[in-house]
DNA sequence: TACCGCAGTGAATCATGAG
DNA sequence: GCTCATGATTCACTGCGGT
């Protein structure tokens, strides 16, 4: 499947997996076309040997101090490299995520910084089942480090608030999330029973973070996609996917992953969403529509204060004359007031929040 | 007290906060003298305008002046600066904990590597009571990250394993510490009843750290010293401290809140842990961990009523969408309902209750 | 005394669309 | 670009005063 954008740009190549060096392919697809970009980059460590300085000499095997500093330079280079290429991918409302280790995280965030990604939250994902320290020299390394950032500062990034509220049982999702590693039936294993990857990251993990940060439809891009969870987990919640892995037995086994994986029911996929989600009604609609009479009395919800209906949908309270939310403001004396939530009204000796009327005409535009 | 060391190189004076610029200070003391340093260091926050909770109020923000750097490289500068400085002090088998937040935490550890320390452990401080995200537009920011790090790659760091796993309750100490922030009794005040220092961390904090990487009669150096919870919590272990703080008001409060200190104190304190309560465990994380599908049917327990689970974890029965308890409340018409015991799904043709998915969870929790 | 409700608060990069 | 009006948004805990 690929999808060509608005200006006839180059297609999309979506939910396939390149081969390749992620620098050089992320730079060969079109710019501003990624919603998500989920990374899991090597660790420093890993890297010794394959890593070229900026001048793209060899680096040395490392076994001294200045040898170190070379690895942090290259490691450095190679983190810039990959994130300016990141970057250009992203539409201006588009948004990263990174996981690391103490190892790298802190040269990555650092870079994203000076890049001029925007952090948003740095996450840590608490496993509940971790490898023990068996030499009993450092605490047990239980946790990894993940950063969200949006592409600039003051971006509109996707954040689905209410769905992570619900995920968290109603209660605000926090920065610490506790999950299990991969083990069991969704570790892949080789033709020898071997894992197939050494840092496969767990399918929870990924399911909150597309949540969250993406909508059905988004496209996410993992330029180290491994074994795939990024790709399967899209593919599960309605998203699509480009993955870009080096290594072809990954590729492969990543293939074969993904084409098992079915797509959630479209109603499964629906979220909830939060208020900012509904349309908006002007006060004057219930007086036009004479839900409220121009002239009535409204009542604060603390019982304190009185207004009166005008027949241009403002209020009058006290000296004070303007919207509902001006004029309860005024009274409160507080920077803002919701006036919906501020307001009620009397029938029949009953008082009743102006928000009722409110909901009452969202229904009825919901049912055209 | 005072003290001089073998080479008779200047005495070291214990048990002081000295004033002025840490740099400086940290410069005119005698190199390889102390054990271990922990500094607390301006976070770099950068706040626009004011925040109001949702009642109106507003949040009493961090804008003191000490706290402000023109740009990322005036903070690289000054971060690199007295790392260097620190270092300098430390015994070869001394060691570093840095404090901080995503702002400037990823540029304090790239720096720590930079400068020759080596990276020992990240530790993550889990708030069991953080501040809340008021605006609903980010995850809440509910941890901050310390860094231990050695003077130099293979020293022979302090490390209490044993004292920490029985601080553990016999088990291997973690990554993560859950510990509340610093409120009540035990935050310092100044004459007006307002808060002495905005960002004073608890004693429990320090607690953990000088228990697990100090011995008695170890020197610890604190930089940023503020309100001296460094210094209070040393004296009572038995520990020497030095203290470095540029603000008069801070030191004077830290002087006396240190005098009242007594050495022991805590070890009457001790009491034995309170008795674990089940750890509460969101629906949605079976939906997460893939324990129920997305789309997947739950019947009631009489049978009567079906829902549909969807991918943030919150259930669609008719007309009615929310969570498992909401919705089986609303099905039944009853004023509340439990959903864990109300909901069952089918596995090979089987029944079985909800709750025994959470039961599976809580084991895997419990075998920490 | 015990309990209950209300007010206060904590290292925070905390809005958005119409005109 | 800009300004302005609308209106969305909180968790855990402490301390105090009233019943």
């Amino acid at each position: 499947m690929t999808r060509t954008n608005a200006k006839g740009a180059p297609a999309l190549p979506l939910n396939t997996i390149l081969p390749g060096d992620c620098i050089e392919v992320m730079n060969a697809l079109p710019e501003a076309s990624v919603d998500l970009i989920f990374a899991d980059p090597p660790y420093n460590l890993q890297l010794k040997g394959q890593l070229h300085r900026p001048d793209n000499s060899q680096v040395d095997a490392v076994d001294d101090h200045w040898d170190q500093f070379d690895s942090f330079a290259a490691y450095d280079q190679f983190t810039k490299d990959w994130l300016k290429a990141a970057r250009r991918l992203l539409k201006p409302n588009g948004a990263i995520w990174v996981i690391g280790s103490y190892h790298n995280i802190f040269r990555v965030g650092a870079a994203l910084q000076n890049e001029g990604y925007w952090i948003l939250n740095d996450v840590v994902w608490r496993k509940s089942n971790p490898m023990p320290n068996f030499r009993g020299k450092r605490l047990t390394n239980a946790h990894e480090t993940m950063i969200w950032a949006s592409k600039s500062e003051g971006a509109k990034y996707t954040f689905n608030y209410e769905a992570l509220k619900s995920l968290n049982e109603g209660i605000q999702m926090r920065s610490d999330w506790v999950l299990p590693i991969c083990t069991g039936h969704e570790r892949l294993k080789d033709e020898n029973g071997d894992k197939a990857h050494p840092t496969q990251k767990p399918e929870s993990l990924l399911h909150r973070v597309l949540v969250g940060s993406t909508n059905p439809g988004d496209v996410v891009l993992d330029p180290f996609f491994g074994t795939g969870t990024t790709g399967a987990v899209a593919k599960m919640l309605g998203r699509e996917f480009i993955g870009i892995e080096r290594e072809e037995a990954y590729r492969k086994v990543a293939e074969k992953r993904i084409s098992r994986v079915r797509k959630f029911d479209r109603e499964a996929l629906q979220v909830s969403a939060g208020k900012r989600a509904e349309p908006r009604v002007p006060f004057g609609q219930l007086v036009e529509r004479g839900m409220l009479r121009p002239g009535e009395q409204l009542y604060s919800m603390n019982n304190r204060y009185k207004a009166k209906v005008r027949a241009d949908g403002t209020l009058v309270g006290g000296e004070v004359k303007g919207s509902i939310h001006q004029v309860g403001a005024a009274l409160e004396g507080a920077p803002s007031c919701n006036g919906w939530t501020y307001w009620c009204f009397k029938r029949d000796g009953k008082v009743v929040p102006i928000d009722v009327l409110r909901q009452q005409i969202r229904s009825e535009m919901r049912q055209n």
